[in-house]
DNA sequence: TATAATTCCTACTAAATAAGTCTGAATATA
DNA sequence: TATATTCAGACTTATTTAGTAGGAATTATA
């Protein structure tokens, strides 16, 4: 339960990634980060559909932040990624449960999901970047 | 993200049934809460490994709970029927990790992890099969 | 003792999702 | 024009989840 996709885990190496370079190539993070080209390719275009990233293409192209580390909570980074969180069918689709409005395990769920959003935006970015290690 | 597996969700189900119902066997439950009765079959099995429940075989059989629902945490559930949580792979296993022990991604999925554990853990069973309707 | 109702065990199939690849177009720079 | 890049879509493969099938073992009861 709650593997987290390895598709989020790269996301997130990228942006780390990001954080420090200000600016690079799909292939050149890759390379940095053993991630295979093409997917991280879909994958920086999710990032960048999702308004996270800024791209630039052609010769000496690549991608950037689009915003400042500090003001991009993980809760962002994991929606662009996965979208919604949709931890049980039930819960978002009232129509679907079959006890209804009262429904307690309805309740359980919600818990849960707000617990995982409440963490997720309380994290941003920079945080996870760590410290800029900018080229001294 | 964090879809939570269908078989989680039956034995929520069936384990609520069995605090209003006493006892019962898989075919009643499987009816009773729409569920595949072979699937179920499974997963009680789980359950009972896990020692939750505690079965009777034979004619008049089936499965009641092993302990007072309010002393069943959810987090024992949801590892009867899934097992560890494991977010990430390089979580558990530093050695996997390409950062070492320092890695702040690592951080941060731990920190997911134990907003989702504490949170499994404040909930009972109790809590989400609701006041008993001893059959009146 | 025979029968029916049950849990238990193992193996299999099918469906869904995630991971990754391939091809090639569009765009920018030198 | 040649080269380095993003962008877009279809495609393949691998992994996980969901569900089925068949039958052995166990127990109450007629
Ligand atoms: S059964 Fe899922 S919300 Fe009620
Ligand atoms: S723990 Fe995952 S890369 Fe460090």
């Amino acid at each position: 339960m709650f593997q987290v996709p390895t598709k989020t885990q790269y996301a997130i190496r990228a942006l780390v990634h990001l954080v420090h370079a200000k600016s690079a190539s799909v292939a050149s993070i890759a390379e940095a980060e053993h991630i295979p080209s093409k997917y991280l390719e879909a994958i920086l275009g999710k990032l960048k559909n999702a308004g996270l990233l800024i791209s630039e293409r052609g010769r000496n192209g690549g991608y950037r932040l689009a915003k400042d580390p500090t003001l991009i909570p993980m809760s962002e980074v994991v929606q662009a990624t996965e979208g919604e969180i949709r931890l049980v069918e039930c819960v978002d689709n009232a129509a679907v449960c079959i006890l209804g409005e009262g429904c307690l395990p309805r309740h359980f769920w919600l818990g849960l999901k707000s617990a995982v959003d409440l963490y997720l935006e309380s994290v941003t970015l920079a945080e996870i970047a760590g410290p800029e290690t900018s080229s001294t």
